[in-house]
DNA sequence: AGAACGGTTTCACTATTTGAAACTTGATTT
DNA sequence: AAATCAAGTTTCAAATAGTGAAACCGTTCT
């Protein structure tokens, strides 16, 4: 697990262990992070106080047992919302799911991680909110490899630097000198794909959402399995992924007030 | 807006600049969020800092503006995953969607208020990740009353004189009187039924989710518009909701370790 | 040019956090 | 039933981190 610099006093610390009780997966008993943590008793049972007395963390009674609390819930839905790519988005990954027929994923860089902020999949007609949130290597994604291409030198050297490199399938690019050759292939073309590097049968395209001036936003990608669509048949969508991407990345920059809501979802009762 | 009790140090400081920043509901600059703070410049700034390197804030230098930070979505994907329900409700709400027709929504109560958890709609084959994190009040709305007629004595009051009583509707149920008859008969029922008050033409049935002993976890409701079917139509779904909120409760119990995943989805590219 | 504004840095003062250790509680063993 | 043990909770002087007034810097407005 990449460490985030601590050291930003009392809340480093406290978002510290929230990222800890996170990393379970599931509700945690106190004296279970308290062993790998560097804290003493005392210290770590004030923070996870004041995290459950402020809704980051949720205490069941009955169990005994600390989970990450709906605060962060209400806080992401947020996040979600405020941020300049997700919302506008939106509409975009729509259309592309609808046109192609295929899943389609939004993303953005975490550090040196791919973050999803939004799928659709026009198979499935469920669309999951836990979908949202997910992680992946950004060395052997669609979306992470694009966004990766067009990222600055000393950026691209630092993230790669991060990357396990982890043999996922036998496509997976498993050498520094395979992922900058790929990355070089990404920016003269403007779009990559994922040839079954991640998952066996899983291929996709990826376009990078980039500002005017060539800044990354994140990734846009159209994903199917090679049982569906030959790689041929993906990149025939370039196109439409790239227009899609050059649309969203153009939106983003306009935007300034979201004014009220592309919010047509009424609230449930 | 409902002030929580600051003053858990510097942990609570931080997490209400993260509410304020939240509470614009678009990417702020520093100087919007200093009027109404009740800090000093200097102060806000450092928190900003903190919170900016810790990835709970994002800094837009193009536009000088802050917005709520990815580790918010990353951390609430995390804590979907732990929270006790929503995980194991995921495929009784897609049953019950699919059977029915109709949207049924996952909630939980969060202070006052009611935040929801998850969503199907059956009608509208997009789903959407902002969706969970919403939230609403908690005197109009199906699961909002549903909870809160099976919680304790006190609770309820404390909670009824947070609701502001808005008249949402012509069917807005105004008075703590009012609710209180609701609530009771809700409790003898077991189920209840908005009945337009809280949007018109919108109803819905909901149950709450409650331990063998009682304790409220969450409800679950089904919401369809007058337009489609009768409160009569509706309510004949009550077994239905029950049952699917006693499943739930079941599990939900049961459940220590997720093991792995129900988690069949896969990670996209 | 000058003023005003938004943002950043400084620094002496203070309040909070720290962490070792003692204590309480409830469960398990003998 | 007493003893043991682990988990969780509280204490307190010392150490650290946070505070906030004010000064500073760079843009933008007049």
């Amino acid at each position: 697990m990449a460490e985030r610099q601590a050291g930003d006093g009392t809340v480093g610390k406290a978002l510290e262990v929230l990222d800890m009780v996170a990393s379970f997966e599931r509700p945690v008993r106190f004296s279970e992070v308290l062993d790998g943590s560097p804290y003493p008793k005392g210290t770590l049972y004030r923070l996870f106080q004041t995290l459950t007395n402020q809704g980051m963390l949720a205490y069941d009674p009955d169990r005994q047992t600390y989970a990450l609390g709906v605060r962060l819930v209400r806080l992401a839905h947020a996040a979600w919302q405020q941020s300049s790519l997700a919302p506008i988005a939106r509409s975009y990954i729509d259309a592309l799911s609808q046109t192609t027929g295929e899943t389609v994923h939004l993303a953005q860089l975490d550090h040196a991680q791919v973050l999803y902020l939004d799928k659709r999949n026009a198979l499935n007609p469920i669309e999951m909110y836990s979908q949202a949130g997910k992680v992946g290597p950004a060395y052997c994604t669609g979306v992470g490899k694009a966004m990766l291409a067009f990222l600055g030198d000393e950026e691209v050297s630092r993230i790669i630097s991060q990357q396990s490199f982890h043999r996922f399938t036998e496509y997976t690019l498993t050498t520094e000198a395979a992922l900058r050759a790929d990355l070089a292939d990404i920016r003269t073309k403007g779009f990559g794909m994922d040839r079954e590097e991640h998952e066996p049968g899983i291929i996709c395209i990826a376009a990078p959402i980039l500002t005017p001036r060539g800044r990354v936003l994140g990734g846009l990608s159209v994903t199917s399995t090679t049982a569906q669509k030959s790689l041929a048949d993906l990149e025939a969508l370039a196109p439409q992924v790239q227009a899609a991407a050059q649309n969203i990345a153009v939106e983003a920059q306009s935007w300034r007030f979201p004014d009220q809501a592309t919010d047509t979802n009424r609230t449930g009762t």
